[in-house]
DNA sequence: GTCTATATGAAGATAGAC
DNA sequence: GTCTATCTTCATATAGAC
């Protein structure tokens, strides 16, 4: 039998919402796809694996999806629709300071990666493997997730309290770090998803030259 | 015609160093490999359309490689090697310093992830389609890279110069922010690869609370 | 080392009965 | 909605001539 050396990412659960989930056996088949997808890739995972793992024959599955590639789709919204809720719920409760927002915003980027990261990996890595048609809805809600955190760096640029030569850059550099929590983040892990949080906020805090000194304390 | 609504990385050249490839057509079906897995990952591209890049049958692959996973396997293990070559190299010329060497070590990270995007892609990506027979060698040269960063931040954190909470975790969000540079940047990209070294680097040392201050100027 | 031809199986998807 | 059966295309890989 086949045996990877690495496991694509650590998490070894298909966490969904009850919210994301649909009903009925296009629940079930839209929950073992994230697990497929996640840890083989949607190009890697058959249509065929994907039944088995339903306990249905392959020809059942199209009653629920007209193709693979909807299923995807559907992941994929779903993924990037949760990143962007996760986003606005931690940036609800928050003031109008730009450090406030950041660490805001990095708890719960964070979060949308320790709750959730098969679908954060394939939502985030699977992207390009649909066509524009069933792609450019995900697309766009990326793009506000991206164009949120811009934002309130640029206001904290111009009111002086961060310090960075690109926004740009640093937006790439904070939201790079938080993507990569999907791959190595398990509820095993001897982090708390709290914690991770609270310390890459703080990184980002830092890395926008915003930092408190001595904001965290060893652990 | 199949049109992605993202690309997988925004690079286009399958750029492979002369020490990289092997002469002749096996450095061309290497080349072509590179680019073809970087862009549709190694389970979404076909022994067809990899004889179509290179402009041979299909059956003529086999005269150079025993399988596609072999092709993946050597990419792999190049895509590391060259990483922790990058890393060694950039530390050479520096001194004893944690800072300093944190610094060199994420100007190596990050260069290799400019030089050689595609590399990076498929290296840290495509890892985990390989059986433990052929991966295992590229999994345990990424491990050094890995432990070379942890040793330095221990390092520093015992000598006072940094201050984290937990080493492993500030390695993970370093890491992560220079893996994802292979998935954005491209030699037209407005920002050059030396300036997107070197403000990673700055980033890196905010992270780990040893920045010296205003030591970026705007750009 | 490259070719033509082909073996063998697996892929995504459909037809039509129940 | 699920099944059995199957279509068609594509996959990786091999055989054997040149």
């Amino acid at each position: 039998m086949f045996q990877a050396p690495t496991r694509r990412l650590a998490a070894t659960d298909a966490t969904l919402l009850p919210a994301h989930r649909p009903p009925g056996t296009r629940g079930e088949i839209l929950a073992a796809a994230l697990k497929l997808f996640a840890e083989r890739g949607y190009a890697g995972a058959s249509i065929r694996e994907l039944a088995d793992a339903v306990g249905i024959q392959p020809a059942s599955l199209y009653a629920h999806y007209p193709s693979k590639e909807h299923v995807l789709a559907e992941l994929c919204r779903i993924g990037h629709e949760e990143q962007l809720r996760s986003i606005r719920e931690a940036l609800e409760g928050c003031g109008e300071d730009p450090r406030e927002q950041v660490a805001a915003y990095v708890r719960g980027h964070v979060a949308m990666h320790t709750s959730f990261p098969m679908l954060a990996v394939v939502a985030n890595g699977e992207l390009h493997a649909l066509s524009a048609k069933l792609g450019g809805e995900s697309a766009a809600v990326r793009q506000q997730s991206v164009q949120t955190l811009k934002d309130i760096v640029q206001r904290g640029l111009d009111q002086g309290v961060f310090e960075v030569p690109n926004v740009w850059l640093a937006v790439a550099a904070i939201g790079g770090m938080g993507l990569r929590v999907a791959y190595w983040y398990t509820p095993e892990h001897e982090l708390g998803a709290q914690y991770i949080a609270e310390v890459y906020a703080e990184y980002a805090l830092r890395i926008l030259g915003a930092a408190a000194p001595g904001a965290l304390r060893r652990r």
